[in-house]
DNA sequence: GAGATTTTGTAACTCTAGTTCAAGAAATTG
DNA sequence: CAATTTCTTGAACTAGAGTTACAAAATCTC
């Protein structure tokens, strides 16, 4: 009962995604979302509440979305060494396209927030559970087909997995150039 | 002639550097850094013209000190390997001990400004490079040795310990716990 | 010590961030 | 269609950010 919004939230909620993944939470202003989501500031406020809340919805839809991709990529057929690879060809193409070098979202709430905030702290780390989790299974794949070493402690490799994507993403966005980035996926593989 | 300063502006620009570390950039404010510093608004700003130079000079105190640990302990006397190891496990316990969260400010840096400004991309690319620079040296000394592979190539070798290391400080950043920290240095060496 | 110069402390200024509010417009219910 | 509710528009508000201005105080030169 009542009104009906004029707009459709999820529609404005990705993109206010693209305005706090370009500009940061302190770097985006009610004006530029009022801009960006082609809303009045009163339609803002009553259907957000507050560009805090409006910039964790954001997130959550950034971790629902764009972060698909890795797990797709690591759930695909192919030995474990293969999906790995792929996985981090993933992160480093996505850092070499990145013309705006925004880098990845999570990367830069983590950043930006951690230890700061509990609610952005919260949802940071269970993305970088899941992604931990979903390394250290297609780890553990490849140990049990023998691909890779028995000796290798999964959890150990999986957290570092995590660290060299996130590395990734911090060098992409200091500097875009190709020449560091390209053959990381195979040099941190040798790892393994 | 004039009027001698009543402050020490070396003293002055670690304080703020203390300021920005722990909150970034857009995070301080002029009173906080009047508050840390201890001089008056006027002097702030006679002596440092904005808060954004104060930030320039500050984010160069970082890299001319808290940075040199880094170069130190690659410097060292040791194998190869053994300042590789000390290297990374430096990154490691400066993120276990920090208690306050704050990271590596180049890091920082790097993720809230990287391709929005062109004088801290400047600086943080400086001292990219010195790192990645640092690591190469001591792994062509390893390859020298015969400690580390002839096929091993160098450049790209040390390019994926800088993305180690600043993957380490995001996850650090993320989730002070030593769970996932613990083994990344010796992870990391094993792709060496 | 006069004069020049620089620093200091504080008030003041402008601008915008982030939010709220009031009046009217659209939908829903019965 | 009346009653109710929710949404919209845009102005308005508060607080503080970032900076400047100015008079008073300190130092330096000669």
């Amino acid at each position: 009962m009542g009104r009906t919004k004029n707009f459709d939230p999820d529609v404005a909620v990705e993109r206010a995604m693209d305005q706090f993944w370009t500009n940061g939470y302190a770097g985006t202003t009610p004006q530029q979302l009022v801009d960006a989501l082609g809303i009045g500031r009163g339609s803002l406020y009553n259907a957000f509440e507050s560009k805090y809340k409006l910039y964790l919805r954001a997130l959550e839809h950034y971790l629902d979305t764009e972060n698909s991709q890795l797990f797709e990529t690591l759930d695909a057929p192919g030995s474990a060494r293969e999906r790995l690879h792929a996985a981090l060809n993933l992160v480093v193409e996505a850092a070499l396209n990145d013309k705006q070098r925004r880098g990845c979202m999570v990367t830069n709430a983590a950043v930006e927030f951690a230890g700061r905030d509990p609610g952005v702290d919260k949802l940071v780390r269970r993305i970088f559970d899941r992604q931990e989790a979903a390394f250290r299974g297609v780890i553990e794949a490849g140990k049990g087909s023998g691909e890779l070493g028995r000796d290798l402690d999964a959890a150990d490799a999986a957290a570092f997995l995590l660290a060299t994507i996130n590395g990734i993403r911090v060098l992409g966005k200091a500097d875009p150039g190709p020449r560091r980035l390209r053959h990381l996926a195979e040099t941190a593989l040798r790892a393994l």
